[in-house]
DNA sequence: ACCTGAACACCGTTCAAGT
DNA sequence: ACCTGAACACCGTTCAAGT
């Protein structure tokens, strides 16, 4: 019946002696963080999720702050992976492209709400997301820059400093998220209509 | 010596008495927000800051959410003014008009990172900023909108929904100001000419 | 190595009691 | 009306002690 739930936790209770607590806890945050919001992030109640004392996780982390951190990474990592994966199924368009990766951006805010606001929230100072950012929120970046870097090639973004261009429409994108704006579409899509026109050369 | 400073703090203090230990729990808490914070935020340490009781401030808030709440408002009120008074002494062009907001959004979120945190932070849902969100924080918005319809009645905008136009530059500019991207005044006015390229009318 | 319970210094909130 | 102290149920963090 409930065998192989109970084996696998078994397993997986066995298995933090062997190791990767330190995966489970960002699992089981990340996890805590999405059904009940950040707030809702403790070490006790996560050291409860886990059947572990509340202090296990110093174990793995020298505080709170430094399992948000890992929490923050993680989310950058499943961010690029969905903004790589909305720009290579849009074909060759650069408006298409630069649609999609703007609809997964804002997609992904409004699905993972609490990572979200623990990778760009107050803890965080990830500002131009280049320098002072991880190497995580650095290749969530170089996705859309890269592709800035491609209209500038096809003559659809203007010349010049293509690290401008995709902090601008980075921080477009991040209000539309940030500010929960996303469940009309239409509206979306009229913003990406003029931040594109916004990007075109000069004429 | 520091005989008008303690009768301040006297009279202040006994006009707690008087009612207006409400005005005094916003204020203090806007400026321990400066200071150290939103995480310094606290009932209690507000409470000893007022040399008053910890559980003072429930005759005045609910809870610690209605406080947050009314520091919002008062970010709002103050946020509404900033923005006005940029607008208004930046002449008539509208391009300096714009400008001249967005530069002091942008102002305004880098010096009072505490009231801006708590105005768009995790517990408010602003949104829109039209129906679902305060009137404070709607008056800020309606100085952005009108001047949108200024715009829109010179030809500088482009015809249609305004409030889609008012929209797509707060969102542009909140994302400047949240991700932190102020301190590049070059990469501002950058911005702002590709925004009001991306406004302007079709050709 | 990894985990544990007890303990400390904090919170938000409630409530009976004071003026 | 407005304020207070004691109390309750939480936190993050430290530390000596266990296996």
């Amino acid at each position: 019946m409930a065998g192989r739930a109970a084996s696998a936790r078994a397993s997986r209770k066995r298995a933090y002696h062997h190791g990767n607590l330190r995966e489970a806890l960002i699992e089981e945050s990340v996890e805590l963080i999405r059904e009940e919001g950040v707030r809702a992030l403790t070490l006790r109640e996560i050291g409860r999720r886990l059947h572990v004392s509340r202090t296990a996780p110093y174990r793995h982390f020298i505080d709170k702050a430094a399992l948000l951190s890992a929490i923050s990474k993680a989310g950058f990592t499943k961010f690029a992976e969905v903004l790589e994966q909305a720009r290579n199924s849009a074909g060759p368009d650069f408006a298409n492209r630069l649609d999609a990766m703007a609809r997964a951006y804002v997609r992904f805010a409004a699905e993972n709400p609490g990572s979200f606001e623990v990778m760009f929230g107050a803890g965080s100072e990830p500002q131009y997301l280049d320098e002072t950012a991880s190497v995580e929120a650095k290749r969530a970046f170089e996705v859309l820059h890269s592709e800035i870097r491609q209209g500038q090639d096809t003559g659809m973004v203007g010349p010049g400093d293509s690290l401008a261009y995709a902090r601008l429409v980075w921080a477009m994108v991040h209000g539309l998220a940030t500010l929960r704006m996303f469940d009309d579409t239409a509206f979306t899509d009229f913003c990406s209509r003029a931040l594109r026109r916004g990007l075109s050369p000069a004429l």
